[in-house]
DNA sequence: TCAGATAGGGATAAATTTATCCCCTATTGT
DNA sequence: ACAATAGGGGATAAATTTATCCCTATCTGA
């Protein structure tokens, strides 16, 4: 596992939620997680563009903050179920207003985003 | 400058937001400008952990994805002022919404997040 | 004349994050 | 016996992001 080799800025609100979502994947998996898709298999299928091991990695980091419980059958072959917890549930509103707000702005987004990509080639 | 060598994913409006908002400091920088912080000594002094460089880097960029604007006034010594353009000015309620989560939790948040570092001595 | 403030940027190093590759467990079906 | 399925993880490489270092310019004040 990666150590950090420098401690993390926590001054202010906005550096704290950082912390918890920063990850490439990170927000995008609280969301489907509360949609109902809790099945690590089924989290991969929504996700294709992300590798088994980078979600398990976030899916891990999200469970160590808390927002996320992971609950083991023990059975065969294994299955394991990703809930969010009461506090990871707190999180939805505030994912709904990014969702929503980009939902609104999503053919200007594109635009200035891409803007960007295509000038380098 | 850097240059992209993978093409971002831009599937859902997750992505989208993500990538305009992703970078340590971007929120930030947004948030103090609508507070009225408008000139680059001022934000480095707001954000002092940040070096010089990194934030004008990250200002470039929230100015090509169109978030803020800057203005140049022609006198010496340079002054130059940054806004928030229309457009950014819509993403403050999101930021106001993050902010306003990690102050209702902070102490819980700052518990998760130093568990973590503090175990890796 | 030299330090300091103001704003900026190139080159490069370090840190961090993501991706790839390969391996493990146990059962069911072929 | 072997593949497929389910879930995981270590080691390492590649990509990306941040930080450091140093250099530019002009004016003001000591």
């Amino acid at each position: 596992m990666y150590e950090r080799k420098t401690t993390p800025n926590l001054n202010c609100g906005l550096d704290l939620i950082g912390e918890v979502l920063y990850g490439k994947w990170k927000i995008r998996l609280l969301w489907f997680i509360d949609q109902g898709h809790q099945r690590p298999s089924e989290l991969q299928r929504k996700i294709p563009d992300a590798s088994r091991r980078v979600l398990n990695v976030q899916l891990k980091e999200l469970e160590d903050h808390e927002l996320i419980t992971r609950k083991i059958y023990p059975v065969v072959p294994p299955k394991v179920e990703y809930r969010l917890s009461e506090f990871g549930r707190t999180l939805i509103p505030v994912i709904a207003a990014m969702g929503q707000w980009s939902d609104q702005h999503e053919a200007r987004l594109r635009e200035v985003i891409l803007k960007q990509t295509v000038s380098a080639d």
